[in-house]
DNA sequence: CAAAAATAGTCAGAACATCTGACCATCGTC
DNA sequence: GACGATGGTCAGATGTTCTGACTATTTTTG
C-alpha cells in the first residue's frame, strides 16, 4: 500500500494538508477557542445566513450534531441564530464580527497552501486539479443532488 | 459559498464521496461490526503488517487513538499483534483472513466509483486528477516527509 | 379547506472517537 | 553501560457523533 496509495487515501492527504493549514493558521492567530468540529461548520456559514440543516448536509453530519456544534459557537460568540423570516420553523445561522475577522486569516493561509501547490505542480495542473474536482462534485456532493 | 467552494471544500467532498461508497458496500457485504474510524485504520494495514505509530501517522491520528482502533479491530477477529522480530519494542499489525476477505469488496466499490468519475470526468482528466494528487503528497504528507 | 405528509429543528441519552499526560520497555549511540 | 530517542500502553478526561422521540410549521392533497 506503501507503494499506491488509492486514490481515496491522496484525497484524504491533500484534504487534511488544507484544513490543518487553515485551522492551525486561525489558532497561532490567537483564535484557540475553537476545534477542528467547530471550524468545519463555521467554514460552511453563508454570509447571508445557512440553515442547520445545509450545514449539517455540508459537512456530512447529522442535524442533531450541527445543533450541537452550533451551539458552541455561538456560546463562543462566532454566530448567532436569527429566525428566518420566510419560514418560521427554521432559524438562521449568521457569523458575527467576530467570526469575519478570522476569515481574511484562514483565507490568507489557504491562498498560501495554494500558492505553494501551485508552485510544486505548476499552475496548469493546478488549475486542472481544481477544475476536476469542480467537476466531480456534480456527481460526489450528496448536497448539490 | 455556494457558488464557488474552496479547494478544500472540493477535496472533502471527493475524498468523502470515495470512503462512503467503499464503506457501504463492506456493510452492505455483511461486514455491520466495523466502524469508519476502525476502517480506516484497517484500510492502512500493510500486507507484510505495520507498525501502530505508522498507521497513526498516516490516519492523523494519535498513537492511542491507533492503539484503541486496533484494539476493538483485533476482537472483532480482522487484525492481530505479532511481535516484530527486528525490534522488541515495537508490534507488527497483521491482516487476518477474515480481513481479507472483506478486502475485493472494498476494491470492487472503489473501482466502481473510480469508472464513474472517468465516465464523468473523461479518462485523460482522471488520469491527471491521480498524478495531480500524487504529486501533491510530495509535499502535503506528513507521514512521508 | 382540512387532513395528511413532509420539513426544520430540538431534547435526551448513549456510544464512539480523540486527546493529554504519565509511564515502561527496548533500541541506538558514545 | 549510561543516555537520549523510539514504540507502545495505561488512565482519565473531553469532544464528537449517533439513534430515537418529540414539537412546530409548511406543503401537499383529496
Amino acid at each position: 500500500m506503501a507503494g499506491e496509495p488509492s486514490l481515496g487515501v491522496l484525497l484524504f492527504i491533500a484534504y487534511r494538508a488544507m484544513e490543518n493549514r487553515a485551522f492551525d493558521a486561525v489558532v497561532a492567530a490567537g483564535r484557540d477557542d475553537i476545534t477542528m468540529a467547530q471550524a468545519k461548520l463555521l467554514q460552511r456559514v453563508n454570509e447571508e445566513g445557512s440553515r442547520l440543516g445545509e450545514l449539517a448536509e455540508s459537512a456530512q453530519v447529522t442535524k442533531q450534531t450541527a445543533g450541537y456544534l452550533v451551539d458552541q459557537l455561538e456560546a463562543a460568540g462566532y454566530v448567532e441564530r436569527r429566525p428566518d423570516p420566510n419560514d418560521a420553523r427554521a432559524r438562521l445561522v449568521c457569523l458575527t464580527d467576530h467570526a469575519c475577522s478570522i476569515r481574511p486569516v484562514a483565507d490568507a493561509a489557504v491562498a498560501e497552501v495554494e500558492a505553494e501547490w501551485a508552485a510544486h505542480l505548476g499552475g496548469r495542473r493546478m488549475a486542472q486539479l481544481r477544475e476536476a474536482l469542480a467537476r466531480l462534485r456534480e456527481i460526489a456532493d450528496p448536497s448539490a443532488k
